[in-house]
This record gives structure tokens, C-alpha cells and sequence, in this order.
DNA sequence: GTCTATATACGGATAGAC
DNA sequence: GTCTATCCGTATATAGAC
């Protein structure tokens, strides 16, 4: 009976049902309907609370509760919370690196695509899923967590370079800024962006920091 | 006896004499020499902890050991480990702005201010101690924890834009750049140099995105 | 693969002696 | 003002049933 109410409690808690049918849903068809595999579900819920909380603010039974999975099934897949939070950074790594690429290497000029970039849509008050990473000291201390971080952090500055050296040969920019050292600048605008949004509960502050800078950019582009 | 061993066993976490001679040092003469009084090695201790492991990853226990005091010490001095943080942070944003007004409001033109507070001496691979509180969940969610954090950050705005302004007048630079907008540039650059740092290891990268900044602001007033 | 039970330590705080 | 004892809950992991 103790088990009884600790299931129902959890069933509130998480919103799942603590017994999934297996097929309610699917990846079939390459079409991604919801994580359906617990140990997908694990990786997602680690993803949300890195985000939210952190590494060292997060625990296992929290990452369980909003997996809607028990202890068991994470031990099953994971050696521990650093081994499912190394899967998690990850993945989330891989995922912004992508989602920057697609916009850096998309349609117009190079100047068009760094401000699409720079000002496309973002959730400013949560805070970058990456940047957030490094603040974390655990993270920092260990390799195999911020190994991911590292590299999501050359990737997008390679790419943030890569696109200033076109703008340059385009004539879009004078050929006296340094891409490589203007992209780190450009990355940390960003970073240093959502820091002042957080700091100040608003957003705009968001904002005004990248606009900042791309006056910067235009004002020697004139 | 089990007390003694938990005696030895503080002593050398802390490195500190577990009941120090008050009269060993001493603020007199307006010359700081340490901190001698229990809440001061509190407050202290947990700006230390604030700024290596933030707010949630920062136990009162932890804090208590590094200034060598007890619970009882603590929870005389103040309500718990919120109203000790609260005193910490408020701290930590009054000095932090205090340096920068120091080197902002000093000897140069505008611009060489400008340029002095920006690539002065910092660690960069600890961090900013104020800017590395906006990743804390619990420090966004608590206005007493987020108040100095805000301010601080205002106020440090504030006066970059006041420079910029300054530097506007005396024609180092053009008066088509808006002084706000480029504060929050230059301090968001600052910010996510740290994060540019913390990522890869290297605080070559901090200077990177500084000096990207700097180059960006000369180009404008050649 | 998933569940429940259990274990040891820590987090954050209170009580009350000295 | 400072100390120790104690409290209840959580953090992280293991054991072993099903």
C-alpha cells in the first residue's frame, strides 16, 4: 500500500504514466514522433536539467523523475550521472553546432547570414545550453564533460571565421580585420549577451549587446 | 576521542588553527592584515565558494570548514545559507565595481581607459565572480540573491557608456555610435571571453575576443 | 530492462550546553 | 558567540528480485 501511493506520486510528479505502452509511439518512417526508448528519454531529461540547473545542481532522481524512468533502467544504461551527462552534453553540443551551421552556410551574403545568426530567435533569459556549461565546476574539472563544450565552441568560431573571411573577399569587410580574432569576439558578444539578459531579467539586454556589435561590423563596412 | 580525531581532521581541511588567537591580527591602523572576526571569515569563505563552485554547488558545511568556524558560528551570524550569500554577493558586486570605477574614471584619454580596464590583468580561467551567478538557477530565482548581480552589472554599464561618451566628445570616436549599446557590447565581450577561456582552457582566447573588440572600436576612428 | 530495497554520506537547519 | 548533538531529507550508488 506505501507502494501504491508512491506510484501514484510519481505519476503526478512526472506526468507519464510509470508503464509506457511501448507502441505508442515510434520513430518508424524516419519520422520523429517522441522519445519512446527510456534510455532516450534519460538523455533528454539530462539535456533539460544541464540547461536549467547544471551539472552540479542536478541529481539522478531528478533526471529520473522527468525521464519517468527508475533507478534501475538508469544504472542499466549508464554508469553513473557523469557517464549519462557526458551523453548529454554531447548531444546537445552536436545539436547547436548544427543548428548554427545550417544559418552560417545558408542563403545570402556572408554579412547577412552573421547577422541572421547572430539575431535569430532565442529563449535569451534560459541562457546558452553550452556557454551555461562552463561555469560549472565539475564540468570544467572533468575531461569527458567539457570535452563536448570545447568542441562546440571551436566549431562555431571555425564557422563564425570561415564566413568574416568571405565577407572580407566579398568586400563586404576590409581586409584589416582579423577573422579569426572578430569571430571569437562575435561568439563572446553572445555569450557575454545572455549573461547581461540574466543578470537584468530582460531580454533587450540581449539585444542591445549584438546590435552593439554589429554596428561595430557595419560601421567599417561604410 | 572521536571528537579529536574530527579536531585533527578539520585542521587540515582548512588549513587554519581550528581556535586562532584573535589578537594574532588585526585591522588597525586602517592597514588590512586579515580577517580576524568569525563573520568576516564567513562572508569571505563564501565569496571564495561563490565564485569556484557557485551558489547551489556551495554547502553551508563547505563554507564553515574554509572559515574555520563551527555551526553554531554561522547560524548566529546570519539566518541561513541564502541571507549569508546575499552578504557575500553584495560584496563581491561593491569591490568589483569599485575596481572598475577605478581604472574608468583614472589617468588617460577616454579611449586609453577604455583599453587599460579591458585588457587588465584578470584570472581569467576562475571566471568573472559577479557574471558567473547569472548560470545560477537558484541566484536568478531569489531577487535579494539577483539584486547585486543586476546592479552591479548597471552599474558597470553605466559607466563604460560614460567613457564611450566621453571619447565621442573629444573625437576618438565618431558620434555615430551609440554609447549604451556599445557598454553592453564591450561588457558582454568581457563576459564571454571568460566563457571563450573556461571552454578551451586557454586564456589566450579571452584576449582574443578582447582584442577583436578593441580592433573593432579603432577601426571606427581611423 | 525495469523495479524496489537498502546503504552511506551530505545538505541544510535546530537545540541547547558552555 | 561558539561548540556539539541531533534531525529529516536528499544524493549517489549497489543489490537483487522479477
Amino acid at each position: 500500500m506505501g507502494c501504491r501511493r508512491r506510484r501514484l506520486y510519481r505519476l503526478v510528479r512526472t506526468g507519464r504514466d510509470l508503464f509506457p505502452r511501448r507502441s505508442a509511439a515510434g520513430g518508424q518512417n524516419g519520422r520523429y514522433v517522441r522519445a519512446v526508448d527510456t534510455r532516450e528519454r534519460l538523455v533528454e531529461a539530462m539535456q533539460d536539467l544541464l540547461w536549467e540547473r547544471g551539472y552540479v545542481g542536478t541529481s539522478p532522481r531528478a533526471v529520473q523523475e522527468r525521464a519517468g524512468a527508475g533507478q534501475g533502467s538508469m544504472y542499466h544504461h549508464f554508469r553513473g550521472k557523469a557517464d549519462l551527462a557526458a551523453a548529454a552534453l554531447e548531444r546537445t553540443a552536436r545539436d547547436l553546432g548544427g543548428r548554427t551551421e545550417e544559418v552560417l552556410t545558408g542563403a545570402g551574403s556572408p554579412l547577412e547570414r552573421l547577422t541572421l545568426n547572430l539575431t535569430r530567435e532565442r529563449d535569451v533569459l534560459r541562457g546558452c545550453r553550452v556557454g551555461r556549461m562552463t561555469q560549472d565546476p565539475e564540468v570544467v574539472a572533468d575531461d569527458k564533460l567539457r570535452a563536448p563544450v570545447d568542441e562546440a565552441f571551436r566549431w562555431v568560431r571555425r564557422m563564425y571565421a570561415d564566413v568574416l573571411a568571405e565577407a572580407v573577399a566579398a568586400g563586404e569587410l576590409p581586409d584589416t580585420i582579423d577573422p579569426q580574432q572578430v569571430a571569437a569576439t562575435l561568439v563572446a558578444v553572445v555569450q557575454g549577451g545572455y549573461v547581461l539578459a540574466r543578470a537584468s531579467g530582460n531580454p533587450a539586454d540581449f539585444a542591445l549587446a549584438v546590435d552593439g556589435a554589429l554596428s561595430l561590423l557595419r560601421g567599417l563596412a561604410a
